[in-house]
DNA sequence: CAATTATAGTTGCAAATGCAACTACTAATG
DNA sequence: CATTAGTAGTTGCATTTGCAACTATAATTG
């Protein structure tokens, strides 16, 4: 880890096509949410995890480790969200510091409408294009990658 | 493309994860360099892109297509590589509106000193926890999903 | 060849992001 | 049990992004 040996070709390939493909991806994901007047997809991601724990909600670091986003970040996002009614923040009686988030009536409402428009995109711009197996293939071998190595 | 069919469950999955282990590689990527005190990545993707043109120089909007920015997004960034000397727009004879874009030798110095860090990184991140052949075929499969489409 | 339409690039403004510093509480230690 | 260290979350500030409007040049067309 200290000697940064240097990738391989096909490595330094596949790493390019993993940005290409996921920028390209999300753009598109993105910009027809826009068009159809939906928020980012962010919040689709957001609040689909507290759909999930609907009765117990989440604590805010459980759902940054569930979304890969920053705490700070996380915070200001869920602020949104609860101005727009998709999520309440709730006092948590375990731990003084924290609190609970729990996905609104209005919030699960919103999931039913952002998920034609984003399920679409990915149906038709990636799904679609993949052969038999290859979705689960893809799946497979990410999973290689997303690891997450505590040290550093 | 109208009607938005729903992707599979394996379809999904695998967006998930390109989404998920692009976020963590990236950001494994990008705190590597700045804690290298480097700048961010895209400066690596754009000086490369212009090393490879560097007798010809690059129009910008060339340079879009091949990172992959919107292009009021690349002008700025041009402005800032151009501020740290590591770029030059020059003025473009067959077409008065555009200019191109050359790297400079501080440029080149900049790939040398950022691919260390960059290359180390994904080579343990990722290259190292791919088996043999898994990289060419992640990058065979996401191919698939690179085709930009050009209707909306 | 004048008028329209399209393309290359820039800029102002609003929103989102990253970083560091901060508050408030909990857990660990002597 | 008092002190110290760590964790959860928020906030201010600077940077970056996205959008829309703009300038300037090129291409199209009647």
């Amino acid at each position: 880890m200290r000697m940064c040996p240097k990738p391989s070709e096909p490595t330094q390939q596949a790493w390019i096509d993993l940005h290409h493909s996921h920028r390209l991806l999300l753009e598109q994901v993105e910009s027809a949410l826009k068009r159809a007047g939906l928020p980012p997809l962010d919040w689709y991601d957001t609040l689909l995890e507290l759909r999930r724990e609907r009765d117990t909600g989440l604590r805010q670091f459980q759902l940054g480790e569930r979304v890969l986003l920053s705490k700070h970040n996380l915070s200001r996002l869920i602020d949104r969200l609860e101005q727009k009614g998709l999520v309440r923040r709730h006092a948590c009686s375990e731990d003084g510091r924290g609190n609970l988030i729990r996905i609104t009536a209005a919030g699960e409402r919103m999931l039913e409408a952002m998920w034609p428009v984003y399920g679409g995109m990915i149906e038709s711009s990636f799904g679609a294009r993949l052969g038999r197996g290859e979705a689960a293939e893809l799946s497979r071998i990410l999973g290689k990658a997303l690891v997450v190595d505590e040290d550093t």
